[in-house]
RNA sequence: GGAGAGAUGGCUGAGUGGUCGAAAGCGCUCCCCUGCUAAGGGAGUAUACGUUAAUAGCGUAUCGAGGGUUCGAAUCCCUCUCUCUCCGCCA
């Protein structure tokens, strides 16, 4: 959420920050609004200031022995009135409320215009793809090999967009999961944390997915608002969720390894073949919790804790900024790190990493007590994938695979594998 | 699932209808004393919103959440959530 001071007193340079987004503020409507509050505001604020006055008189009159019946009658008159205007005042807040809700947050400067993820930026390019004495295989062909990534299973025990793993390829996707952890911890500086797969609406509330993004994500059928996580971004943020931090508890650094679950709605001919688009997949996440001074500092760090993983499986990759149109709701700024993949001849996304500033901690109400000030203030909040799994298990068949349609295990997971080199070795 | 107890400020914890936004303690801040350390004395110290140049003043709201009773609710009533104890069941 957006500071609604901001909105009240500097409409246009919001309007402008919008319109980076292709996003047009009624601005109209917004100060009619914002007018509205502050008449019905000043107004119910009043009658109750009245009501309480004459509450106080009451209680006096009776403590001294006298006759109170006189500010009786005076105040009966008051209730009705002082109701209405209550009940006006909430309404309006409500609707208020729920426009400032919808509102994305404020784009950095840095952020490039652009309509969609063509008009994204490219920052940096890191490796150099692979020549292929031979034609690559995609995943999908590779891990056709003893049904070791098995669709058909998937869509018989669930539907479309489940995969099942078996033997080295599973083995692979838990060897990757080990290895993001231990990095993030062991060289990053992150804490590790195991969180639930199932959230209620108020974490997602806190993090932005709602009130905008229902249909993205799967909710229970139960009595309680319940939620599968669409990435452990949701529950590790909502950590600080009504919390008075100590100055010195700052930064936080968490990792967490999660099931994600994601309805795709509204991508259904999107990406169809092989692992890259799942309702349920797994990564490792990275949160921080930080002062607002250190956001964008952070920002680049956290990046480069992402880009940490590609550099040690020594795959090739590019990072981008994303422009205006294609940038997520609560984020300020995000980097994408796309990760060659030799099968489709392209990079593909692997990793989003985003200073969301104070927009989520606004509304978690998330905020540490600042020395300097001695006030209150928002902290700022930060997420980005340190990586995604199952694409960087496509990411390690492609960019490794053999001529002969086995894959070599690269040398950082070697640990993870024993004496085992080569996956798939199999016919 | 059954029975009971509870939820108050950064923390602990008083407070059962009327100057209660809330005692006390801890913590924190400032000052004094003390030539280290430890201890002692004094003052201050919730948040949000509105109004405002103002984190000055004033007003409003907030004692788990929501509703109700009342001129007036931390305090009474209802619903919900969560925590703890005991029993049952269970990975």
């Amino acid at each position: 959420m957006l500071d609604p001071k901001l909105i009240r007193n500097e409409l246009d340079t919001v309007a402008k920050k919008m319109a980076v987004r292709n996003v047009t503020l009624d601005t109209d409507k917004l100060s009619q609004l914002e007018a509205s509050r502050k008449s019905l505001q000043s107004n119910a604020e009043s009658l109750q200031a009245q009501r309480n006055t004459a509450s106080k008189a009451i209680g006096q009159a009776k403590a001294k022995g006298e006759d109170a019946q006189p500010i009786l009658d005076q105040v009966a008159a008051l209730g009705d009135e002082l109701k209405a205007a209550e009940v006006a005042l909430t309404e309006l807040q409500n609707e208020l409320n729920e426009v400032l809700m919808g509102m994305p947050n404020l784009v950095h400067d840095d952020v490039p215009p652009g309509k969609d993820e063509s008009d994204n930026v490219e920052v940096r390019r890191v490796g150099e793809p692979r020549a292929f004495s031979f034609t690559p295989l995609d995943h999908v062909d590779l891990g056709a090999r003893g049904n070791s990534l098995d669709f058909e299973q998937g869509a018989k025990l669930t539907g479309s967009r489940f995969t099942v793993m078996q033997g080295d390829i599973a083995k692979l996707h838990r060897a990757l999961v080990q290895f993001m952890l231990d990095t993030q911890t062991q060289r990053n500086g992150y804490t590790e944390i195991s969180v639930p797969f199932i959230v209620n609406s108020d974490s997602l509330y806190g993090t932005g997915q709602l009130p905008k993004f229902a249909e993205d994500l799967f909710k229970l059928n139960v009595e309680q608002d319940y939620y599968l996580i669409p990435t452990s971004e949701v529950p590790v943020t909502n950590m600080v969720r009504d919390r008075l931090l100590d100055a010195n508890e700052l930064p936080m650094r968490f990792t967490c390894h999660s099931a994600c679950f994601r309805s795709e709605a509204g991508s259904y001919g999107r990406d169809t073949r092989g692992l890259i688009r799942q309702h349920q997949f797994e990564k490792v996440e990275m949160v921080q919790v930080v002062k607002p001074e250190d956001s964008w500092q952070a920002l680049e760090d956290m990046t480069s804790h992402a880009e940490s993983i590609l550099q040690a499986l020594n795959i090739p990759y590019r990072v981008v900024v994303l422009c205006g149109g294609d940038i997520g709701f609560g984020a300020a700024k995000t980097y994408d790190i796309e990760v060659w993949l030799p099968g489709q001849d392209a990079y593909r996304e692997i990793s989003s990493v985003s200073n969301c500033t104070d927009f989520q901690a606004r509304r978690m109400q998330a905020r540490f007590k600042n020395p300097a000030t001695g006030k209150n203030e928002l902290v700022h909040t930060l997420n980005g994938s340190g990586l995604a799994v199952g694409r960087t298990l496509i990411a390690v068949l492609e960019n490794y695979q053999q001529e002969d349609g086995s894959v070599e295990v690269p040398e950082v997971l070697l640990p993870y594998f024993g004496n085992q080199t080569l996956l798939l070795t199999n016919e």
